[in-house]
DNA sequence: GTCTATAACATGATAGAC
DNA sequence: GTCTATCATGTTATAGAC
């Protein structure tokens, strides 16, 4: 359907200093719109779901024209695409960064583990206090959860993140397997998803209380769960012996 | 958009013995139509998502007419609500009937921990074993990331659970105040959540192992892994003092 | 760069014959 | 209970005036 290849650009010659069409200040409201595109864009989504959010509404909503969409990302994938980028790029580089860091200043010992993992979930918690951040959390959460039409492309560069930590992480988990690595860090990265999905509930329509945590706070408290559950030791024996084996009656 | 009050009735009086139109078999027929249409849309939502799956292509896929799923379930919303309860509410009801014999089985104390963590994540983890089941899972994972707008009347019986489940936990983690306990249950239901969710993607594309993992070893790991992050102490310092304050330049 | 108008098509839902 | 035909509305995308 889309192959994400070739970028879109607006026209010819936008990186040039010529005006496209004579009017003084044209570019700047160019920039603007496009701007207003990306952050509206970004809180529909997160709102209501990548499919459920019309590009009427989004340009609607950003006081923009229908066609600007087409003319400023090419499509209404590519606009997801670009607001996603946007904020994950940063938040990608930084990690790795800092996990270079770490591993520099323990070498030639592996750095310690919540270290590593405070790395890892830290600077994508601290989008939630960044304007528009709290939105975009969201959309992070659901990408692990959503099917794999349009966002593949996104997903591949958290597997560039996940490529990194993941020897590191298992230098100091060595009662672990490559199997029971990978399925423990599906649990972590679980566990950051779905509080960053769920950071928008400030005060619970469910049972759970009402949160005033702080990014900072959930971090914390992510780390310390993940690394105790990362340490854990492999488990024995299933502990409840099921008394009826299989009391699931058959579909209606 | 959708008020989910009164459930959808095909007839007047299609529970009776009389054949709605005469023909002999068409009751079955009816029966018949009404278990491809759950399963098939049950398979495509998960591949393809909610938004994404047109009713045209899953009558088409079950071979059934377009006007067959308003007939049976009265809407797509109706649709979905249905496939969902179907699998659902037994699972449900086992977690709740084990926890009850759990409580009874080690009253005057609360159950250890980590049965009821087996409790909670097992049933659901089985359902990948059943005929169908394996799509199933995928939509448990993505209902928790999904934004609030078809599936909330399907959240309220994951609330009765967790209302079920919470005093018996908390009564094992007693270090953890109602916000913390809250916080990392959010944890412990991302990890289910995102492993269902991921469940179909045997062979990994990505870095994972393939996995040959069986849901009786996912649900061992998830217990272990679980029980040893609701007991980590609450951390106290945040060991990397970040080096540069913060390095995000502003968005472009 | 912006905007109007419209193409080209998909969607969920429904009425009514069989 | 199944089917055809159709309604009303929505969608993305594009062409062309300004």
């Amino acid at each position: 359907m889309h192959d994400f290849s070739e970028p879109h650009t607006p026209t010819e010659a936008p990186a040039t200093g010529l005006d496209p069409s004579a009017q003084p200040g044209a570019v700047e409201r160019g920039a603007a719109t496009r701007q207003a595109l990306l952050d509206t864009a970004e809180r529909l989504f997160a709102e209501h779901g990548y499919g459920a959010t019309s590009l009427r509404r989004i340009t609607a909503a950003a006081d923009a024209n229908l066609a600007a969409v087409h003319y400023h990302f090419g499509s209404k994938q590519d606009l997801f695409v670009a607001l996603f980028r946007r904020r994950v790029e940063p938040v990608n580089r930084q990690r790795v960064e800092r996990l270079e860091r770490l591993i520099a200043a323990s070498a030639p010992q592996a750095p310690p583990l919540e270290d590593v993992l405070d790395v890892l979930v830290r600077p994508m918690l601290a989008l939630r206090d960044e304007p528009g951040g709290e939105h975009f959390v969201r959309l992070v959460g659901r990408l692990f959860a959503e099917p794999g039409d349009h966002l593949t492309a996104l997903r591949e560069e958290f597997d560039e993140v996940r490529s990194k930590f993941l020897p590191v992480l298992a230098a100091q988990l060595p009662h672990l397997d490559r199997e029971q690595l990978a399925l423990r860090m599906q649990f972590t990265i679980g566990s950051l998803a779905n509080v960053l999905a769920q950071a928008h509930r400030s005060n619970g329509p469910t049972c759970f209380p009402p949160f005033t945590t702080t990014p900072e706070r959930v971090a914390d408290e992510l780390v310390a769960y993940a690394a105790a559950g990362l340490r854990a030791p492999v488990r024995r024996t299933p502990p409840d012996a099921p008394a009826a084996p299989n009391d699931t009656e058959p579909l209606q």
